[in-house]
DNA sequence: TATGATTTTTAGATTAGTCTAAAAATAATT
DNA sequence: AATTATTTTTAGACTAATCTAAAAATCATA
């Protein structure tokens, strides 16, 4: 594993991001737009990081990550979602907060310091806004999520995950009682407008229009 | 406050470091050793810092901190210091490991992250050497504190500092059970050779030699 | 107090990361 | 298919932090 530089591990972390949720390569703008710099700087840090092994770049025609970058994009993703549990769980910070403060983290690299925050913490398998978080070897369990909005009534799971982070939403979810972690029933789907009535954690009844539904991911219970 | 560079800290870190345990100004040279860095890149950051007010400084005459120098390196080290209670409370390192990786920590500035570790840990008075931890405003409590090897037979207290933290002096610490916060009584002390005898925590007792009494700090409990 | 030793500063170069402006390549549209 | 629009790369310059080597100042001592 190499030594990469802070501003090296936000490339790395930014390009991965973008492949995740695009396509198969990352043009030179969309990574100057995410990282908060310009195509032209663009340009020479992916020559660098070509060198180094870590992508596999040619001229004009995108970039993708080699094997060896997209583990060490999910070694610093981990760090992140690991700080990010920590800010929350035992900070007390909302979740809303905690972007920035966890990118600061993330670039603290002493392995042992990672290894013990890990157990610390209780070995989570996700951050709080229910993102996986990969192991040490930069392996997550790909468990089977689904949206709220496509469970049936009559089945369980839990909250794993939120697609939507602004403060609005969350703050929403906070006030109907739904967290990550949340054990979830679906009682009821009103045909008409595909709202849900649900119970949270066995107790609390709440109801959740077809869009906010949209934006919640659960991993069903076994039934 | 002005926002500083990780470099720009350490220099002031290290600067305030010297005039603590020096006189009253300190020189180029110096600040080079303990920085890393040679003489002449010292001389162009003293410029620089003392245009940002943080230090006085005249060519050839070595420097001193101003006021606000000063109270910037205490919030420094306050961020370092509760690092280091973090790192040893919290994640079970041991008191010679953290020093690296305090030192990297140190640097993330967010302020309400400082705030809500320092509540997390119980706003402690001191870190895992037993030095003093500076509050936010950048003071501490400057409670008097004796050397344990000139503390009078019938005396206790409580061990606040260890002035040596030499590996194998921590383990031998380990050993007779003494650790920072430890209440120290002390029993009997040889004329002969000056080793001590010590009650612990009102329980086990532990014979120290005069070397090793003279590496520990004390603040007498009243009697 | 002069002279040699030491410390400190300056001058000039280097590296990582960034930028703007212009050139080159690719993509889109008539 | 040719021309225009967009994207990407290159060229050259800038800043922060560093270095080496040489000059300047201070200190120490004969």
């Amino acid at each position: 594993m190499q030594v990469l530089s802070t501003t090296e591990e936000n490339y790395l972390k930014s390009i991965f991001q973008l492949l995740k949720e695009g396509s198969e390569k990352v043009g030179t703008n969309d990574i100057a737009e995410l990282t908060g710099t310009k195509a032209a700087s663009v340009s020479d840090m992916l020559k660098k990081l070509a060198a180094k092994q870590l992508l596999s770049y040619q001229k004009y025609q995108g970039v993708s990550l080699t094997e060896e970058g997209a583990k060490t994009a999910l070694l610093i993703l981990r760090r992140y979602r690991l700080w990010e549990v920590f800010l929350v769980e035992k900070l007390k910070f909302n979740w809303d907060e905690v972007a920035a403060i966890a990118e600061e983290l993330e670039h603290v690299k002493a392995p042992p310091l990672v290894r013990r925050l890990d157990e610390y913490l209780g070995f989570p398998k996700f951050d709080p806004h229910g993102d996986p978080i990969p192991d040490e070897f930069g392996e997550w369990s790909h468990t089977p999520r689904m949206i709220l909005q496509e469970v049936s009534p009559g089945n369980a799971g839990k909250v794993v995950a939120v697609t939507n982070s602004s403060a609005a939403f969350l703050k929403y979810l906070d006030k109907v009682g739904i967290y990550i972690g949340a054990r979830i029933e679906v009682v009821d789907k009103v045909e008409f407008d595909g709202s849900l009535e649900l119970r949270v954690d066995g107790e609390k009844t709440s109801f959740l229009s077809r869009e906010v539904a949209a934006n919640l991911q659960v991993i069903l219970h076994p039934s």
